[in-house]
Order: C-alpha cells, then sequence, then structure tokens
DNA sequence: TTAATATATAGACAAATATCTATATATTAT
DNA sequence: ATAATATATAGATATTTGTCTATATATTAA
C-alpha cells in the first residue's frame, strides 16, 4: 500500500498513467513526451510496475507498458478506505 | 494537485487522516497515537494542511483538527481523474 | 557474427524529506 | 505577573528520491 501512494506522489509517474490510460506505449514512445533521459523513465517505470500500477509484455525489440487493470480496485478501495464513508 | 498526492505519500499522514475521520483531535491527543516528537507531529500537521487536507480550530488552548469536507469531492476528483473511466 | 536498436542497471550527486533538539508564541491557571 | 501547558518554528542532520552518465543485456537487421 506504501509503495502505492509513493508510485502516484511523482507528477511524472502519474502522467506516465494518463498516457498509458489513452493506449498502451513502449519505453521509446513514453520517452517521446518526456524531457528527462531513457534511464531516469525506466526508474519511473520500474516503480510504477513495483506498485503493481503497471504490466510489460515484449513485443520483439519492444517492451509494451499497460495499465494492470485489476489494481484498480485494490487501489480504488485503498482511496476509499482512506476517503470513504463512515 | 501536486501538494495532495505528496501530502498522501506518507503512511504517518494516512494514519493522521484515518484517525481524524474517526473524530477530530487536538495535536497532543494525536501526539499519544505516534512515536515520534511533537515537532515532527506538527510538521506533518502542516504537509495537511498546505493540501487542504485538515482544518483547525482553536479551542482555548488546544488546536482541533479535524478533515477538510469539501476538500473530498476535489480529492476524490483528482484520484478518478487517474484511474476512472475513458 | 556483427552492428544497431531498445531497455535496464549501476553508481554518483543534488535536492527534497522526515526526523530530531531547542526555542518561540499563545493560552490558561495560580 | 508568573508558571504551566499547547502548539509552532528554526536549524541541524540523515535518509530518500529524482536525475544524470556510463554500461550491460536483449532483440533484430545486415
Amino acid at each position: 500500500m506504501d509503495s502505492l501512494f509513493k508510485a502516484l506522489a511523482d507528477p511524472n509517474r502519474r502522467k506516465i498513467i494518463q498516457l498509458l490510460k489513452k493506449k498502451d506505449m513502449s519505453v521509446s514512445d513514453l520517452l517521446q513526451r518526456f524531457d528527462f533521459t531513457q534511464a531516469s523513465l525506466s526508474h519511473h517505470l520500474d516503480i510504477l510496475k513495483r506498485a503493481d500500477l503497471v504490466v510489460t509484455e515484449r513485443q520483439g525489440q519492444f517492451i509494451i507498458y499497460s495499465l494492470n487493470t485489476s489494481v484498480f480496485e485494490e487501489t480504488t478501495a485503498a482511496f476509499l478506505d482512506l476517503f470513504g464513508k463512515k
């Protein structure tokens, strides 16, 4: 749970989530939307992955990142636990 | 928006939110539930306040912290923007 | 097999963060 | 007015974090 909230704490990682919401993307696709280096992007993706927010699938030379939809309920639950009624 | 997610990134601050969900509490009330110093608690409360997650009201010598319910819709909106449909 | 491309990892470093002790300020009690 | 209590602020420090450069690994192309 801690890794989830920490993952969301960085604006660049939230932007990655927003982008992946629109469509699955490779690292190099994502990289074009950011100003930092490929190594930094890789680091952010690693944090999102450890938080179980994204999953990866290799397609040839590319690695495609997509949102882990199954964790969305969990995340929503964590959020509602914090902010929900009662 | 950034201050909101950063505020939620720390487990102690999330615990403060959980406690305030049950009832409004003074700083010294809250302090009993934590291991760190009063200065550290004050710092966490300041971050929650800057994120507009809590509000304060003086009652004599005490300062009572409570959740800023009006920001809950905003927070939920931010969250759904990140995780919601479409 | 060698070169090129895609991604990850290692190590360094500066900035941000969480914590502490000490002190200041505000309120209440004597 | 003085002492006691509640909370905030200042300054120091260690840890964490975001970024970088350089390099390693994996895949495809020639």
